[in-house]
DNA sequence: TTCAGACATAGAAAAGTTTCGATGTCTAGC
DNA sequence: GCTAGACATCGAAACTTTTCTATGTCTGAA
């Protein structure tokens, strides 16, 4: 038998993320474009963003799997495939912790995204 | 015969676009979260995203289809039918003047899309 | 070692997206 | 009015995405 997911300490993770190709200042190349759309393909959809949603105002900023699952009203593999694709767009990470997988956000990820999109001429 | 397109005023636009649910602070309700899926998910294409830049970047801040057609190396229904999209989610403005249609970029689009993806706890 | 449960992966069906060629519409010049 | 040209729309082909059910893997308890 298995109880209920014990809150445990969450390894800081170290921040990286390529970013900041003003976007809006000069004509951007197909390779820089290709790169960003990946990023916000990632994001473009209802369901993965409130996953980033609940995961951030989860408590401890994580959540595991099958806290998410149930409030989403989706089957577990969905869930478990749109958290893989914000796991590769360095949105999330992924922490396993016994059974349970944590998710939690990459702050500096949406940051540079943001950065990019208002960057100005 | 049709001769270059020669540049015109361009009326200014009046700044509008609803926005800033905070995406990170507390969970974003389903239809939110579509509305701001439908606004990422016209950004996120290689083939859009050079386009905005490209539009931004742009002499005037604007451009028509002529003149994006070519060096993306796509078609013109292609081009057309990428720009409606963006048009469609409130990035672009259409503003037909005799044969041409000029596109141009709406700068509190962007700005409330990072304002969104920034704002923290 | 065995079992229950949390999560991941595989494969398939349905739906959506991107692109094209063909064609329609509208403007401006003749 | 007629024509050339800029752009939009249509319909189809190819590809990608979303979701499911079924099944695999791994951890911790007994």
């Amino acid at each position: 038998m298995i109880t209920s997911p014990a809150r445990q300490a969450r390894p800081l993770l170290p921040l990286d993320e390529a970013c900041c190709t003003p976007l809006l200042r000069e004509p951007i190349t197909a390779s820089q474009a290709a790169d960003l759309a990946g990023l916000l393909k990632a994001l473009a959809d209802p369901i993965r963003l409130r996953l980033v949603s609940m995961v951030a105002a989860h408590e401890g900023g994580e959540a595991c799997v099958c806290e998410l699952t149930e409030p989403l009203g989706l089957t577990q593999p969905t869930i478990s495939h749109h958290l893989k694709i914000l796991v590769s767009a360095g949105i999330f990470t992924r922490d396993k912790r016994g059974v349970w997988a944590y998710y939690a956000l990459v702050p500096s990820a949406l940051q540079a995204l943001a950065a990019v999109l208002s960057a100005d001429r």
